[in-house]
DNA sequence: ACACAATGTGATCACTGTTCACATTTAATA
DNA sequence: TATTAAATGTGAACAGTGATCACATTGTGT
């Protein structure tokens, strides 16, 4: 990660990045600084704009980082289910839950429109990829007709595990629960949705 | 609304949630600030620490309005239905994404636990009456045995709702659609929920 | 009528995002 | 290799922000 001690750093943009979500997960998104990120880079703050255009670009790629991490964690625990032979509709919905409990600084900055750029391109992309892997990830258990628009049993489903997510990370539910409780009831929710669904 | 024209302002601390409504709806929650508010209401922007401890303090006491509304939004909703002798299940569910459609900035500020203090007694409180208004609405198409902890079926319930209000207000679905377009798939998913909770 | 609590003000502080002329380094070209 | 151009980092500045505090003004209870 470290590289030249001189005047370049040589990989900025990246390490600024990992700058946020150090501060974001530690005092919240809110507490997110150029200036703050720019000092735990060891950097000058105006030299954050070299690579990005503003605060809220840095943030949008961000987000778009949380956008490809969350697709990843489902596309391995849609691949494990499978080599498992478990059911991959649980395996993804749980991984898109256990992604929000884990980096909660990720899961929030990935939807906040009105901190990011949402029509930024490479943002929409990775936003696009994502949702093919999520109905992807329903495909087996969903009769899916239109690969490109949302059927009403995966708007359910999507629905369903987000609304959980979201309800984990910012609301009042699980508040006091421990990782393996809130996990405890995400199967449960997801068992008696897997119900309505097949 | 407006009251006297001299040095006192007689209705300050719910002026400026008013101001905080207007700004945030217009401009969205981040552009909310302190000195904004007060030169909507007409005001020095210090007098605002007379009412409010914090900015944060400010937030959520408009956090807590937002409970206060959806509540009786959904309770609305819910006599409503039994007048008609419709199912209270859809009609509550529908009122919660629907208040989110309508009143995004009072929908987003409710639950953002970074910017709010969620330990507030009163926002605690309210969010209480929230819960249960919630659970009450289930309550006849619902099993529920104790009314202090969700059921697995109340907190699929809750999740979906909250989860494509979500949807609707940051994220990626229904980005282009009208109201209307928004309600019915929110009706349909709502269908498809009811059967497999009853 | 008077004292006192409540409420609003203006000046001021440290901090924020952002800009810009400038410094330093790397890469490309001759 | 020597020289130039592009990329990248810097420091000083700017207006706007939340917050504080002594002070000004008004309302209330005795």
């Amino acid at each position: 990660m470290k590289k030249k001690n001189s005047y370049h750093h040589g990989n900025l943009a990246e390490s600024l990045l990992d700058a946020v979500d150090q501060i974001a997960t530690q005092f919240g998104l809110e507490a997110v600084t150029l200036r703050a990120c720019a000092k735990l880079v060891g950097v000058s703050p105006s030299s954050a704009f070299r690579h990005y255009a503003d605060k809220r670009a840095l943030l949008t790629a961000f987000a778009t980082k949380a956008l490809v991490q969350l697709t990843e964690s489902m596309s391995v625990a849609k691949d494990k289910a499978y080599a498992e032979d478990k059911d991959p509709f649980r395996a993804v919905g749980l991984a898109y839950i256990e992604f929000a409990i884990d980096k909660p600084a990720f899961f929030r900055a990935m939807w906040r429109e009105e901190t990011i750029y949402s029509n930024d391109e490479t943002y929409r992309k990775a936003a696009n990829v994502l949702s093919r892997h999520l109905t992807a990830g329903f495909a087996d258990t969903i009769k899916d007709l239109d690969p490109d628009s949302l059927s009403t049993q995966e708007l359910l489903a999507w629905s369903s595990v987000h609304g959980l997510a979201n309800l984990f990370v910012d609301g009042p539910v699980g508040t006091d629960d421990t990782k393996k409780e809130k996990i405890q009831k995400a199967q449960e929710m997801l068992e008696a949705l897997a119900h309505s669904i097949t």
